[in-house]
RNA sequence: GGCGGUAUAGCCAAGUGGUAAGGCAGAGGUCUGCAAAACCUUCAUCACCGGUUCAAAUCCGGUUACCGCCUCCA
């Protein structure tokens, strides 16, 4: 039984996905001007590490994850590039895929994009027109947020309140043109040299938050099981989505909806964004770190609260992924000398109850904190297990095997790449060398091949079953 | 002003009535020619005040601090 935690309900709910066995999910993506910060990796692994897990548990996941690839950031990057708003749209959305694929993370099952939607789009605004909860303004429609009766459910607000938040700003040449502070753009006039599309209300382009509707509901219904995003855009973005999905189908938009906390920065822990500017590129980190250490570091903390960002606690994921990593490959290196032998009835048992703890705790809600203990009870069995005199390769294989299950539920990878086999060899024609002069007690001799090979990036360690191997950098 | 979220050891963090999981770092030990890796041992009364209770980090009331949303932002 898997709960969530509901945002629509502010309450831990069990989750039933309307078909048993098949989850339709909507996860609101990047505006695709800029290379993504790790505050927007965070939701992608966030909502990845779910999906992954309802997939371990067997569902079949439909995830749609929408690009934004019209707004008026993208069309001020392209004036400002000298590109069309569909080269730059094309850019970012190439290195997006190049990011999220070095964070392990599975590509959506679609990722449609706003201008390929165009028309579903329209005919969307109009049956919001033609039910009255839609309105013509110069050029522009808005919708009427107060004709929706539900408005303000899923954050909370009361709509008196919220206006009179908005009352102490100062009102802009739009706002002039609403009938009510609160209501919303479904589509702009075009401004002179920008980018349009023909409509029945002339050339123009969608509003934000109308795009997200119309791309749930195309590709995976009217009600979906899980719309899921950044705490950012619970309000106004998701409210919005509420009110004009369910103004148009007159059915419920979304049963569940998630949503990510921040990675927070500096002393103050400030919330990573754009517009802050106090936010780091994937594409620049991955160049000083291992991408699986930033997966790790995500994966490893509860969707919903905020990751603080700092070297410390990047060292320390580093650190603890590494002590994942070492236990994997020091079995593999035992491997190769253990026994033949039967699986040992209490180290399945002891395997099974890792499994289970582990799936109970991430059924709840997603409790990694929790889940992550299973994997580091694996992980000190398995290294009990290396060094167990006459242990068994069933023994190992089934707990190596269980480690690698779990955190790849997380994303996280722990089995090398190929090495080079010519690189291989020199290593070990090395290593036979320092096991002979250690035979003969010429410690200087060991000593200085083993110096040798650390300065070469290679890590030596001595077992009773030989001389293993690694590379530095994991 | 409204709404929401946090506050547990140097750091990350679990824990919703029964006397503080786990990881990193630190200290000590075992193993090793020395290392490395690993294993073992050790390390906190839970922001503050008051209340309920035989018993509270956990429930109730209040206070403080920080963060977020209400405007494009994952």
């Amino acid at each position: 039984m898997i709960q969530l935690y509901n945002t629509l309900t502010n309450k831990k709910e069990v989750f039933r996905p309307l078909t048993p066995g098949v989850i339709n999910m909507y996860v609101c993506g990047p505006t695709v001007y800029n290379y993504i910060h790790i505050g927007n990796a965070r939701s992608a692994i966030a909502f990845d590490t779910i999906r992954r897990y309802f997939e371990f548990r067997g569902f079949k996941v439909n995830y749609v994850s929408n690009f934004t690839d019209v707004d008026d950031k993208i069309i001020k990057a392209a004036q400002q590039q000298h590109l069309t708003a569909l080269q730059v749209a094309d850019k970012y959305i190439k290195a997006f895929y190049a990011d999220t694929d070095a964070l392990n993370i599975q590509r959506a099952t679609l990722n449609p994009r706003v201008t390929e939607t165009m028309a579903e789009i329209i005919d969307f605004i109009q049956v919001l027109l033609d039910k009255g909860y839609a309105y013509q303004a110069s050029g522009d429609i808005y919708y009427r947020a107060r004709r929706f009766k539900n408005y303000g459910q899923l954050s909370g607000q009361s709509i008196d309140e919220l206006e009179q938040g908005a009352s102490q700003r100062v009102t802009a040449a739009d706002e002039a043109k609403k009938e009510d502070p609160l209501d919303f753009a479904l589509w702009k006039q075009a401004k002179p040299n920008e980018v349009y599309w023909q409509s029945p209300w002339g050339k123009g382009r969608p509003g934000w938050h109308i795009e997200c509707s119309v791309m749930a509901t195309k590709f995976l219904g009217e009600t979906i099981d899980i719309h899921a995003g950044g705490q950012d855009l619970e309000f106004p973005h998701h409210e919005n989505e509420i009110a004009q999905s369910e103004a148009k189908t007159g059915k419920k938009f979304a049963s569940y909806w998630l949503h990510n906390g921040f990675v927070t920065i500096g002393a103050d822990d400030q919330k990573m964004s754009k517009s802050l500017g106090n936010f780091i590129t994937v594409h620049e980190l991955i160049k000083k770190i291992d991408p699986q250490v930033l997966r790790f570091f995500m994966a490893t903390t509860q969707y919903r609260r905020p990751i603080r960002y700092s070297q410390e606690n990047l060292a320390d994921a580093t650190a603890n992924l590494n002590k994942l990593k070492t236990a994997y490959q020091n079995a593999a290196y035992r491997l190769n000398s253990a026994n033949d032998g039967p699986l040992s009835p209490k180290l399945q048992e002891f395997v099974d109850l890792q499994r289970q703890k582990f799936i109970a705790a991430m059924d709840d809600d997603f409790n990694v904190q929790n889940a992550v203990m299973a994997i580091y009870e694996l992980a000190k069995q398995l290294n009990i297990s290396v060094a167990t005199t006459g242990v068994s390769k069933t023994d190992l294989l089934c707990l190596q095997e269980q480690l690698q299950q779990l955190t790849e539920v997380l994303g996280v990878k722990l089995r090398l790449p190929q090495k080079d086999k010519e690189f291989t060899n020199k290593i070990n024609d090395l290593v036979h060398q320092r096991d002979l002069a250690r035979q003969h007690h010429d410690f200087a001799q060991s000593d200085s091949i083993r110096d040798q090979l650390r300065a070469a990036g290679v890590i030596l360690e001595d077992t009773p079953q030989g001389t293993r191997w690694k590379l530095a950098n994991g």
